[in-house]
DNA sequence: CCTCGTCTAGTGGTATACCGTTAGTTCGGG
DNA sequence: CCCGAACTAACGGTATACCACTAGACGAGG
């Protein structure tokens, strides 16, 4: 690639001009394809195979990489190289597990530390998830959603816990495109509703226990259908190990 | 820096011989030297100075402040820089709001999944703050307490629990630092021995009972002695903005 | 035929060098 | 004397090139 600025990939640009630097842009388009399932768990992931890609060279591919891993979208096996991380039902009972307890606290926080603004947006959020429930439209149902877990988290006013559920809501995501229904479901709307006039309230224990049972009602769904996908076992190690030699001995 | 592997700076090889890449030992020894008050919040770190003081060059450096970032302990404003994370009162609330939900879930999910190695390591931790206890030695007290902690989090056989704890445990270690009391106190033993049966005999709910008890205790100490060191508000994109030349012309 | 050593190429790790941006400075005009 | 526009150097961002490590391949010896 020639070192100037103007001569970036197409599939990087049609997001947003430059937004930030390339490191970060490649780790936005990664990050969607990983969870988009575009890179399916397990796939291995070749620096300068990527880099020559998405058309920039390794250092900001490295650093997209280093971000994706502290996200645990990515493995990085030290001299080997990386993988789209695997993505196991115990994996999702590690999720929920995690959910049950901090998407309480965010709820509870957000009761305690809510407002005008943020609840406005967030207001925002179910309108959009009432309105894509009478399109039947799946997807924009679930970011609407995900939009209103976001709202709750920042009216929380705790940049600790926003930083720590970015992971959490980035395999959220994944999982809502690896259980492959996508049936749009008014008790998610009713859910997040009832939860919304708590925090407005103030409700700090209603609003938690609201949250509670938001999360443990899809808990047992999900881990009945990640018991389907999850057939063989990854080892990132093993997979890392395979050297593209013997792709090409194989064709 | 002469592009050999045998030139490397004498204080990232006193740790262990080449442990890992450069990028991840440089970042153990910020990691240390931030929680260690050496490097105090709000210092500038400039890359190309940094990377000289390491003896190492820019691109691992890069990749131990990404790191450092992601714990928490380090602001990078794009285009601008980097600095040591100022850590304020709030942020000192934030973290604890956060531990008095997630010390709980830990504490109550080791108590379910906990083994014979794990109980015999925490175990061992507890002999060790007895010990410093009785030297009266306040920093392998702490140490071992932290050990503990870590113990408990190895046993509760989340590892998506135990990347969240990472910037947890360092905000932890450098609050302790930051107060610098440091008088060895023997109720921290006793509420850790009674976690550890509570774990030991399975009980979650006490075990998580007395997780919340031990976070709340330390609370208000912590929110008073906070309120101390909170002098100035540093914003990043100000201490960033600053160029060395500043620095110069005030000599 | 099996085993062990060497050899090679693929891959991650790192150094160097350059580019673009921006904060301060300085100089000129009002 | 003050304000602004151009200039300069410092700094982060990135590309290229090289080095170190390792896993398969291949050949020699048992």
């Amino acid at each position: 690639m020639a070192p100037q600025w103007n001569t970036k990939n197409e599939a990087m640009m049609d997001r947003e001009s430059a937004r930030r630097s390339l490191g970060h842009q490649a780790y936005r388009l990664l990050k969607d394809q990983i969870i988009g399932l575009q890179r399916p768990p397990g796939q291995r992931l070749v620096e300068r195979d990527l880099a020559t890609e998405l058309e920039i060279s390794r250092i900001p591919l490295r650093e997209a990489l280093r971000l994706l891993e502290a996200e645990g979208l990515v493995v990085i096996v030290p001299r080997q190289g990386a993988m789209v991380a695997p993505f196991t039902a115990a994996d999702v009972r590690h999720l929920f597990d995690v959910r049950e307890s901090v998407e309480v606290l965010a709820a509870r926080l957000a009761a305690q530390h809510y407002d005008g603004p943020g609840l406005a947006q967030a207001q925002s959020q179910l309108v959009a998830a009432r309105e894509a429930l009478a399109r039947n439209d799946g997807i924009a149902h679930a970011t609407a959603n995900a939009g209103f877990h976001e709202c709750v988290i920042a009216m929380s006013a705790n940049p600790l816990l926003q930083s720590m559920m970015q992971p959490i809501n980035a395999r959220v995501s994944w999982l809502f495109h690896l259980t492959t229904q996508n049936q749009p479901d008014s008790t998610q709307c009713v859910e997040h509703e009832a939860m919304y006039h708590a925090i407005a309230a103030g409700d700090a224990d209603r609003a938690g226990e609201l949250a509670y049972q938001h999360v443990r009602a899809t808990r047992e769904p999900s881990l009945e259908m990640a018991a389907r996908w999850t057939l063989t076992h990854l080892d990132p190690v093993e997979v890392t190990r395979t050297r593209q030699r013997e792709r090409r001995a194989a064709l």
